[in-house]
DNA sequence: TTGATCAATCAAATTATGTTGATCCAAACA
DNA sequence: TGTTTGGATCAACATAATTTGATTGATCAA
């Protein structure tokens, strides 16, 4: 997640990353800092693999990413990705309030 | 969309509305100003009746709104709720960078 | 080594979303 | 009025995403 302006496809991976309860709570979760996945299952409630596949998803679309160290796999939001999406939402507002012509044009 | 600090069910609606691909061309195309129905299954190519549950989708999120103006019903943009789901991310990237405690804890 | 633990992955079952074509309703115009 | 047009809605179907439980690989401690 280098580039500045995401395009279509990217915005849309990230904001489907996103848009699952499960997936939010783990990123509220990491939005207080890095946590271990040992820590979230406990902590969010949820089992082995549930958690796993979501992490998943929320690292492939490049919210997170993960460390690991000795047994235990550390995961971290990545702020880029999140700003990423700000700026990708902030440019859509500019010209919207734009009215119509009518129609039949 | 009156409020400025989403909670998560409000943000998870707002994400949820946007993944989709053919969300985000009605969005991108809104993105440029307000638009008619009529226009908008031609400019995208789009049946009327799928064009149409999109439409109700993003519109129940909160992203748009619409108004009535003989037969024609023209959609645009809200820019308020594109603003609450900057800022609700903004908020996500304050404190993440914070490193765990090393496990066991 | 051996056994235990952390976490990823897989296939099968379940659930949620999107698509299609038909039908309905309201506004406009003859 | 009767007819046409723009757009919403509905039910049936198709597709995609999530959950579950089992298995695997890697690391560590005994």
């Amino acid at each position: 997640m280098i580039q500045h302006t995401l395009n279509s496809e990217q915005s849309r991976q990230l904001l489907k990353a996103l848009a699952d309860p499960i997936r939010l709570d783990v990123i509220h979760a990491l939005a207080q800092g890095e946590r271990c996945v040992c820590d979230l299952t406990g902590e969010l409630n949820l089992s082995q693999s549930k958690l796993s596949f979501h992490l998943r998803v929320l690292r492939e679309a490049g919210l997170l990413t993960d460390r690991q160290s000795g047994r235990w796999i550390y995961y971290r939001l990545q702020p880029d990705a999140l700003a990423a999406l700000e700026a990708w939402l902030a440019e859509l507002r500019l010209h919207c309030s734009q009215s119509a012509a009518p129609c039949p044009s």
